[in-house]
DNA sequence: ACCTGAACACCGTTCAAGT
DNA sequence: ACCTGAACACCGTTCAAGT
C-alpha cells in the first residue's frame, strides 16, 4: 500500500542489456539518510570515531561533502542517528518471575556486547541520552524490567540511568586501553604489567596502599571488573538504597500513583 | 649551583629607567609548561574544552603556535596535564572510624564540585586514567579510605574506579544538560517539561512505563540523582558483592597478602 | 528538489631557519 | 636552547549556482 505509492505499473519490465549495467544496480545510488546513517557506522566500526568526517563520509558515497546537509543537519544529528541504529542491535529481555538480577545482568551483557562490537560507540554514546526511536523502546523495556524487581518508582527511573552509564563507561575505558594501533590482548597485558612494576616500585612509607594493592589493581581485567561493578549496582538497588530520603524541595513527587505493583510479565 | 650556570656575576646590578619599563616585570615571560597548562585552564574555565586550540592558547600566551610544542609534547598530554592540575583541589578525607560511609561521600562530592567548577574538565577525565602525580596521590588517598570500611582487596581497588567514573559521568550529563548556550537552572527545567510532556504524550498501550514514570523520571534534578547513585554504589560496596566470584581464570590473584585488616588512620 | 563547487574560518603537527 | 614562520594535510558549515 505505503510503499507503492507514486509508482506507476510498467507495461511490462524491459531488461537492460548486461553491457548496459556494468556490475550491479543503478551506478550511483540516490543518497537518503539511512543510507548516509548506514555508510557511517560502517566508517566507524572499519576506522573509528576520529575517522568519521563528513568528508570522509562523502568520499564513501562517492558525493560532495555539501550533500549530505540535505539529509542530516550537522555532524552531530549524524552521531545521534548512527548511535539509534546501533540499538536495534541491544537485547531487553521481557520479565521472568524469579529471574530479575540475572536478566537485569544479562541485558547490560547484551548493551556491552553492542559497544564493543561496533568502535567508538561508547565514545558517542557517553555524552548522550538516547531518544531516538530505539533509544525510547529501550528505556520502555527497561523500565519494564527494572519494575518487575519490584523497584519503587524513583529508584526504577534512576537505575536504568545508572546501569547504562556503568555499562558505557565501562566499555569505554576498555577501548580505550585497547586505543593506540589495534593493541590486542597481550599489550594490554603488557601494559597491566608495567603498571604493576611502577606501583611495585613507589615508595611505600608514602603510597602503602598502591604498594600494597598493585596486584589487585592490575589483575582485574575488563570481564571481571564489568561483573563486579554490575553485582555492585545491583546489590545497591535491591538493598532500596535511600529507601524513603526526602531532600526536601518537593520536587520528586509529581506523580505518586498509589498501586505500582511490579508488572508480570 | 644548577640555576647561576652560564650567569656571569655582574659587577653591580644597574637599575632600569622606569620608562624604559612600561609596566611590570618583563614584558613577555618566559615561556614554561606550568604557565602553559594554567593559561589552558583559564581558557577552559571561560570557554570551554573546544575553545581549548593550540593557536587560541598560543594567542592568550602572545606567542606562536609551534612554540608550544617545545613544552607539551601534544594537546592530548596538555589535557592530561589540565587535568592533573585540577585534582589539587579534591579533597579526600583521612578515614575517621564509624563516619566512613559519610567520608566516602565528601570524598565523591569533592570531586563533583571540582567538576562543576571547571567547565569540560569531566569531559576530559572521561577517557582519562589519572596517573599524573596529583592523581596517584588521589588513588592513594582514595584506597586508604575505602579501606578502612574493610572493604576487601578487590572490592577496594575496584571501588574507587567506580565511584569516580560515576561521579565523571553525572558531572558530564549534568553539565551537557546545560550546555546550549550558558543555560540556567530555568532551562533545565523547561527541557524537563518539554520531556514530561513528550513522555506522557506516547501511546500507553505501547509505552505503559513511560507514561506511567514520566513523573520521576523527569522530575529527578542532578543533586538528588548524584546523591541517589551515590547511595546505591555504597550500599553494593557495603554488601560486598560478588564476595568470593571468581571466573576460573586464576588472573586476579597475583597478590593475595594474609592480613588485610582496615587500616585505623 | 536535490546536488555541486568554491569559499570561509578554522584545526594539530612538523620542520627548516633564525637568534 | 628556545622560538618562529611557513607549510602540510586536514576539519565543519554555508551558500550561490547549477540541473
Amino acid at each position: 500500500m505505503l510503499r507503492s505509492e507514486g509508482r506507476r505499473p510498467m507495461p511490462e519490465e524491459i531488461p537492460v542489456p548486461p553491457w548496459r549495467r556494468p556490475k550491479k544496480a543503478p551506478p550511483r545510488m540516490p543518497l537518503s539518510q539511512d543510507r548516509i546513517v548506514d555508510t557511517a557506522l560502517g566508517i566507524l566500526d572499519a576506522e573509528g570515531l576520529d575517522a568519521l568526517s563528513m568528508r570522509r563520509l562523502a568520499q564513501e558515497l562517492k558525493t560532495g561533502h555539501a550533500s549530505l546537509y540535505a539529509h542530516v543537519g550537522n555532524r552531530d544529528e549524524l552521531l545521534d542517528l548512527v548511535f539509534d541504529l546501533v540499538l536495534t542491535e541491544v537485547e531487553i529481555p521481557d520479565p521472568e518471575p524469579g529471574r530479575w538480577a540475572e536478566q537485569v545482568k544479562e541485558m547490560c551483557r547484551s548493551l556491552r556486547r553492542v559497544f564493543l562490537a561496533h568502535r567508538d560507540v561508547a565514545r558517542i554514546a557517553i555524552d548522550r541520552v538516547p531518544l531516538g526511536p530505539n533509544g525510547i523502546m529501550g528505556m520502555e523495556r527497561t523500565l519494564n524490567l527494572l519494575r518487575a524487581g519490584g523497584l519503587r518508582d524513583e529508584l526504577a527511573a534512576y537505575g536504568g540511568d545508572l546501569l547504562s552509564t556503568f555499562v558505557t563507561a565501562e566499555a569505554l575505558e576498555q577501548s580505550s586501553r585497547n586505543s593506540g594501533a589495534e593493541q590486542n590482548q597481550e599489550q594490554a597485558g603488557m601494559f597491566a604489567d608495567q603498571l604493576h612494576g611502577y606501583l611495585k616500585s613507589l615508595p611505600p612509607a608514602q603510597f602503602p596502599n598502591l604498594v600494597h594493592l598493585a596486584g589487585p589493581i592490575t589483575s582485574l581485567d575488563s570481564d571481571r571488573r564489568f561483573e563486579l561493578g554490575l553485582e555492585i549496582i545491583i546489590a545497591g538497588l535491591v538493598a532500596g538504597a535511600g529507601e524513603g530520603a526526602d531532600d526536601g524541595d518537593g520536587a520528586d513527587d509529581r506523580v505518586r500513583t498509589a498501586g505500582s505493583t511490579p508488572a508480570g510479565s
